[in-house]
DNA sequence: GTCAGTGCAAACTTTTTGCAACTAC
DNA sequence: GTAGTTGCAAAAAGTTTGCACTGAC
């Protein structure tokens, strides 16, 4: 599926989710979607909104950036992460599934993808729940920092001999 | 392992941690991660504060324990959660291993256990990557919000048909 | 004695809220 | 017309920072 294939049917959903919940269709709403739907990767609040800016499509401000996020979430159409102290959002219609990956120390982020994992995760059977999306978060050192730590380890082994 | 000495070993470990890095072992410190392992489940930062000003054990401030519990999961003694928008955080030692579902829509987070998830995530191999501990989310709907959202989607459709 | 660590308050950042103006229905 | 939505600014909530004081080494 194409890039404007898949604005327009995340479109069309998000359509259907503003009719059934009594929501209005405004064009802040659906210009704040495609914005969204043009980014790949994560985002957060603010670089949507300089973004937004920037493009000149359509000024919006950010407490309508805030209030459209959480329609666009409950209508399953963007998932949000909190890496950090920021929240990243990323779109999650006709997204790859993957993974992210973190070191406990330096805080950097890596996605990879496992279909060992993946179908294990999706062939979990829930029971009064209806399973829309997961995140997996491994966290761990990675080979940097467990140098820099073996580093610091040996320097402090190699003092107590003295 | 009974909780003291679940205790008395991460207060080992943590001694460690703070020679290994040059850290001094400050009675506020050890009094922190104390309090810490005698919490069941999740807590945040102001909890925290709540209940070792109220055991009167030892006052800290907020700061020594932003400071504290961030030494705490570089020794990966205490793991880090974002679900909304305060940081949670659990220790991390000797916890039995589980998993978080939580309702994309209410916001409510149950833990759950699944032994055919845990070790397909704990068999997954990592390069230059050295795993220490996974947080799965589960997103979805939990039942009650499900039959909500039906009785929503009848009454549009009812009103539709008219 | 020295300097890392602490407490306090102020600063900063992100998110939420109140209210008047606007507009989709 | 009317109620939901928007923009703006103020407020709230969580976290970080600066600085003087304290205490671990």
């Amino acid at each position: 599926m194409d890039k404007q294939q898949v604005k327009d049917t995340v479109k069309k959903i998000f359509t259907e989710y503003l009719k059934v919940n009594g929501h209005r269709k405004t064009p802040e709403r659906f210009a704040i979607l495609d914005t969204i739907y043009s980014i790949d990767g994560h985002f957060d609040i603010d670089t949507l909104y300089l973004l937004m800016v920037e493009q000149e499509k359509f000024r919006v401000s950010r407490a309508t950036l805030y209030n459209t996020i959480i329609l666009l979430i409950n209508a399953q159409l963007v998932i949000k992460h909190q890496f950090g102290n920021t929240s990243q959002y990323e779109k999650s219609y006709n997204r790859d599934t993957h993974h992210h990956r973190i070191c406990a120390q330096c805080g950097t982020v890596t996605e990879f993808q496992d279909a060992a994992l993946q179908s294990a995760i999706e062939n979990t059977k829930f029971t009064g729940f209806h399973l829309s999306h997961y995140t997996l978060y491994v966290y761990g050192l990675c080979a940097k920092c467990e140098r820099a730590n073996k580093r610091k380890l040996k320097k402090y082994n190699h003092k107590k001999e003295k």
